[in-house]
DNA sequence: AGAATGGACTTTTTT
DNA sequence: AGTCCATTCT
C-alpha cells in the first residue's frame, strides 16, 4: 500500500524585494515566451486585481505558474511574498515543481503554496494562543465531528433517527462557512431541522473548544475572526503576502472569499483563476457568485479570457459545449481549438453494470494494444464511489492494473484511525473524539456504563473527558473500571512525557506498542488482521519519514497535515495504472482516454438533483468537467439495470444524452450516428413534448422493445429477476420511461422500478410535484398511451 | 463487558 | 450488498 506522506513547510519570513534590473526584466520576458498572447498578458499583469476566466485545457495552471515565475524573475516579489492557493495539495505540489523548474529551485524556495485549509491551518498554529487554542490543536474530520454531534444529541435528548448527526453536521457546516453565528442561525431557522441544528451549533462550538479541536470550517472561520479581532495580525499577513493567487476560484465558499478579500485589501494584488462552468462544489458551500461578481468587488480588475483549448479534440469540445449550453447564468466564453476533430465519441449501452464494466475493460484492453497508450492514459469516471466496485472487478478479471482514487483511502481505514486516535491523544489529551475511540480499542473492560459516568463527570464540570479519566474515583468509578480507566490515562501520560525527550516516530512506536492494538490484531490471526497490522506499521513508517524531513516536523504537525490530505493528493503520475475515480475527483486532471460511466437518469444526474434546477445545472457542469478531461478519446456509457441497495433496478439513459444536439459527434457501438431523443417527453420543460409516439404507447421505444422481448420469458438466470414488468389491468406494462397518470399528482414519467410483488414501487417524476416513490399496491397508476 | 445476531438503512459529490 | 446499530445471548 502506498502511503501518502504529507508535506509541511514553516511559514516563510519576510524580506524586502530589490528593484528589478534590465537583466531581470529580460529574463522574465524569456520565461513567459512560451505562452500565447492572452496567457502572456495575464502573466505580465502583476499589479492590481486580475481575473482569468479560463476554460478547460486552456493552460490556466501554466499561466499561473508563469505569472509567479515572472514575479520572481523581475524581483517584484520575494518568494515569501507570494501566496498561491490551490484546490488540492497535489495541485500545489505540481505548481511548485513547475515554478522551480522555471526559475530554479533555490529562487523559488519559500513560496507559499497550498490549499486554503492547509495554509490557514499553519497560520493558526502560529496564532493559536490569540484565539484561545493551543498550537497542538486537533483537526476534526467529518467523522469526528459527527461523533461529537451525536454525543451532544444524546445529552440534549434529541432523536438521532429524525435529526441524524449527519444532517445536523451539514447544516452547522453550512452556517459556519457562511459565517453565520449560532444566534443568527437560530433566528434564521425556518424548519425544525434547522432549529435543532441551530440549538446544537453553540454547544458544538464549545465542545470543540474544550477539546482544543477545529473542524474543517473552523480552519477558515477562525482566521477570519482572528483578523477581525487583531487588525495588527491581519496587517502583518497583508504585508507578508503581497501577491495573492487563487486557483479554482469558482469553488471558493464564503469564508474563503472573505479571507481572500481581507488579505488582498491592502495591495489588491489578487489574481483569481477560474471557470464558472466547472463549479461543482456548491454542495460544500462553494459560491459561484464569488467569481461572477469579481468585477464588482474590484471595479478596476482586469479580465483575461483564455478560450483556446489545447487539450481535447474538436469533437470532445463540441459534446461538452452541447451539454453546458443548456445552463443559464454563465460568464461569456466560447471554447475553440486548433486540435483535430478527432475520433467520434462512442456511446456504449450495456445490459447491466457488470456488462458496462466489462465493455469498458475490453475497450481499454483493445486500445492498449492498438494505440500504444499506457495504462495511466486511461481514466474511468463515475458519479458515486459505490460504482467503483463493478469496475474494479472487471479490471481485476481482465488483469488490468488500476488504482482507485477516493473511497476509503489509507488514512480513513479503521485501524489507522484507531492508531491515529492514540497519537492525537498524546499530543492533545483534551481531544474527546479520539479519547472515546481509543479508550476501549482494543477492549480493555471499559464499557458503556463506565463511559456514561465519565461523560457525566465531564459534563458536570464542563471539562474534557480527559479530566474524568485522570480522576476515575472522583468520577464515581471503582474497582475494575477505575483501574482500567486509570491505566489508560497513565499510558497516555507516560508517552506525553516521553515526547519531551524522544523523537516523534519513537514515541509513536512505543505508544502503539503499549496500546495493545498490534497485539490484538496479531491474536486475531486472520489474513485481514495481518493486512491491518501491516498498515499500522506503514503508518509508523510514514511518521518516521515525515519527521526526518526537517525541523518543525513534530507529531503534532504530522497529525494536522494528515487531516488535510485529500484523496487525490496521493495520485502519482508515473504509476502505470488505469485510474478509477469520481467525476469530482477528476477536476484539474487530464487523460488521453476517458470513460464517463453510469449515464442513467437518477444516477447521473442524481435523482435528488433532477428536481432542483440549480442542482441539475451543477450536475451538468459535472458532466462538462468529466468530458473535458479527455484529450483524444471519450467514451460514454450507461447500463439498463444496476444494483442499488442490493436489488437490481432498471433505469433509463441520462437526460444529458438527449441534450446532445450536434451532428457527427457521437456514435453508437453499431457504428451508426447517435440519435438524440430530445423533446420526446414534455416533462423536462425544454423542446416542447409534442413528439410522444402513440405507436409505442408512450413508452420509450427502447423499453418497448425490451418489454416485448421480456414478456414471454421471465426471470432468466436470476440476473433478470430485477427487471420487473408490472401490469396495470393487463394492458400496458409499467416500466421506466413510460408516461403515467396518478389520481392526485397528475401526469408523470416513470424513472425506476424496484421491489417485487406487493412491495413493487415505482419512482415517478411529476413535473409539478417532483419525484415520488409509489407503491403500486396502493397507487393506481394508469399508463398514458 | 463483550460477542453474536438481526434489522434498518444506505449512495451523492469532499477540503 | 455492506455497514451500522440495537438487542439479545453468553
Amino acid at each position: 500500500m502506498n502511503v501518502p506522506i504529507p508535506e509541511a513547510a514553516p511559514l516563510p519570513t519576510v524580506r524586502e524585494p530589490a528593484p528589478p534590473s534590465a537583466d531581470d526584466t529580460r529574463r522574465a520576458e524569456e520565461l513567459i515566451g512560451g505562452l500565447n498572447g492572452k496567457q502572456a498578458e495575464a502573466a505580465r499583469t502583476i499589479d492590481g486585481p486580475v481575473m482569468i476566466v479560463a476554460g478547460p485545457g486552456s493552460g490556466k495552471t501554466r499561466t499561473l505558474t508563469h505569472r509567479i515565475a515572472y514575479l520572481l524573475a523581475t524581483k517584484t516579489a520575494w518568494p515569501s511574498q507570494i501566496l498561491a492557493l490551490t484546490f488540492t495539495n497535489k495541485a500545489a505540489r505540481e505548481m511548485r515543481g513547475r515554478v522551480e523548474k522555471l526559475v530554479g529551485g533555490a529562487d523559488a524556495k519559500g513560496l507559499w503554496m497550498g490549499t486554503f485549509h492547509s495554509v490557514f491551518a499553519r497560520l493558526l498554529r502560529r496564532e493559536a494562543e490569540k484565539i484561545g487554542f493551543s498550537r497542538d490543536y486537533t483537526i476534526y474530520d467529518t467523522d469526528d465531528t459527527e461523533r461529537m454531534i451525536k454525543l451532544l444529541m444524546e445529552r440534549y435528548s434529541i432523536d438521532p433517527k429524525r435529526y441524524t448527526p449527519r444532517s445536523m453536521r451539514g447544516r452547522i457546516s453550512g452556517a459556519k462557512n457562511q459565517m453565520v453565528t449560532p444566534g443568527e442561525y437560530l433566528s434564521l431557522a425556518n424548519d425544525p431541522f434547522e432549529e435543532v441544528a441551530a440549538r446544537l451549533y453553540g454547544p458544538y462550538n464549545e465542545a470543540l473548544r474544550r477539546a482544543n479541536a477545529m473542524d474543517f470550517d473552523d480552519l477558515l472561520a477562525w482566521p477570519i475572526r482572528l483578523f477581525e479581532q487583531h487588525p495588527d495580525t491581519l496587517n502583518s499577513y497583508q504585508h507578508r503576502w503581497q501577491y495573492l493567487h487563487i486557483d479554482e476560484y469558482q469553488d471558493t465558499n464564503r469564508a474563503q472569499y472573505l479571507l481572500a478579500k481581507m488579505l488582498a485589501a491592502k495591495h489588491e494584488n489578487i489574481c483569481v483563476v477560474g471557470d464558472d462552468a466547472q463549479s461543482i462544489y456548491a454542495f460544500r458551500g462553494a459560491d459561484i457568485e464569488n467569481i461572477l461578481s469579481f468585477q464588482k468587488d474590484y471595479p478596476n480588475a482586469k479580465t483575461v479570457r483564455l478560450e483556446q483549448n489545447y487539450r481535447s479534440t474538436g469533437r470532445i469540445l463540441q459534446l461538452a459545449d452541447a451539454i453546458i449550453k443548456n445552463n443559464r447564468d454563465q460568464l461569456e466564453k466560447k471554447l475553440w481549438t486548433e486540435n483535430p476533430e478527432g475520433d467520434h465519441i462512442l456511446l456504449m449501452e450495456a445490459l447491466s453494470e457488470r456488462d458496462e464494466a466489462q465493455k469498458i475493460e475490453r475497450k481499454i484492453r483493445d486500445l492498449f494494444v492498438r494505440s500504444g497508450h499506457r495504462y495511466s492514459d486511461f481514466a474511468v469516471l463515475y458519479r458515486t464511489n459505490a460504482q467503483s466496485r463493478s469496475m474494479e472487478e472487471a479490471l481485476r478479471r481482465g488483469g488490468i492494473p488500476y488504482r482507485i482514487v477516493g473511497g476509503t483511502s489509507f488514512y480513513q481505514r479503521k485501524e489507522i484511525k484507531d492508531a491515529l486516535a492514540y497519537l492525537r491523544l498524546v499530543v492533545n489529551p483534551h481531544d474527546d473524539a479520539s479519547l472515546m475511540r481509543a479508550i476501549n480499542t482494543p477492549t480493555r473492560g471499559i464499557g458503556a456504563k463506565t463511559m456514561e459516568q465519565l461523560r457525566a463527570y465531564a459534563n458536570a464540570h464542563n471539562a474534557p473527558l480527559w479530566d474524568a479519566a485522570r480522576h476515575p474515583e472522583e468520577a464515581g468509578l471503582s474497582g475494575r473500571a477505575a483501574k482500567a480507566v486509570g491505566g489508560f490515562a497513565e499510558m497516555i501520560l507516560e508517552h506525553t512525557n516521553q515526547s519531551r525527550n524522544l523523537l516523534a516516530d519513537e514515541v509513536s512506536r512505543n505508544l502503539i506498542q503499549a496500546s495493545g492494538l498490534l497485539q490484538s490484531l496479531r491474536d486475531e490471526n486472520t489474513p485481514e488482521a495481518l493486512v491491518r497490522l501491516e498498515n499500522i506499521h506503514e503508518l509508523l513508517n510514514a511518521v518516521a519519514e515525515f519527521v526526518e524531513g526537517g525541523e518543525g516536523r513534530t507529531l503534532s504537525t504530522f497529525l494536522q497535515e494528515v487531516s488535510l490530505l485529500a484523496d487525490i493528493d496521493s495520485l502519482e503520475e508515473d504509476d502505470n495504472r488505469v485510474t478509477l475515480m469520481t467525476l469530482h475527483a477528476s477536476k484539474g486532471l487530464e487523460f488521453k482516454v476517458v470513460f464517463v460511466s453510469g449515464l442513467e437518469d437518477g444516477l447521473f444526474p442524481l435523482a435528488a438533483a433532477a428536481q432542483d434546477p440549480k442542482e441539475l445545472e451543477e450536475e451538468r457542469r459535472l458532466f462538462y468537467v468529466g468530458a473535458t478531461r479527455a484529450e483524444e478519446s471519450l467514451f460514454l456509457s450507461f447500463a439498463r439495470t444496476r444494483y442499488r441497495f442490493g436489488e437490481s433496478q432498471a433505469g433509463v439513459r441520462s437526460r444529458f444524452l438527449d441534450e446532445v444536439d450536434v451532428e457527427d459527434v457521437v456514435m453508437t457501438e453499431s457504428g451508426r450516428a447517435f440519435q438524440s431523443k430530445k423533446g420526446r417527453f414534455s416533462m423536462d420543460g425544454r423542446g416542447g413534448g409534442s413528439g410522444r409516439s402513440t405507436k409505442y404507447g408512450g413508452m420509450d421505444p427502447h423499453y418497448y422493445r425490451q418489454s416485448l422481448r421480456d414478456e414471454p420469458k421471465m426471470p432468466a438466470r436470476g440476473q433478470d429477476a430485477g427487471r420487473r414488468v408490472v401490469y396495470d389491468e393487463g394492458v400496458l406494462p409499467i416500466v421506466p420511461g413510460v408516461q403515467v397518470e396518478h389520481a392526485t399528482f397528475g401526469l408523470g414519467k416513470v424513472i425506476a422500478m424496484e421491489g417485487q410483488g406487493d412491495r413493487t414501487t415505482a419512482t415517478v417524476f411529476f413535473p409539478d410535484i417532483g419525484q415520488k416513490k409509489l407503491n403500486l399496491k396502493f397507487a393506481r397508476l394508469q399508463v398514458v398511451g
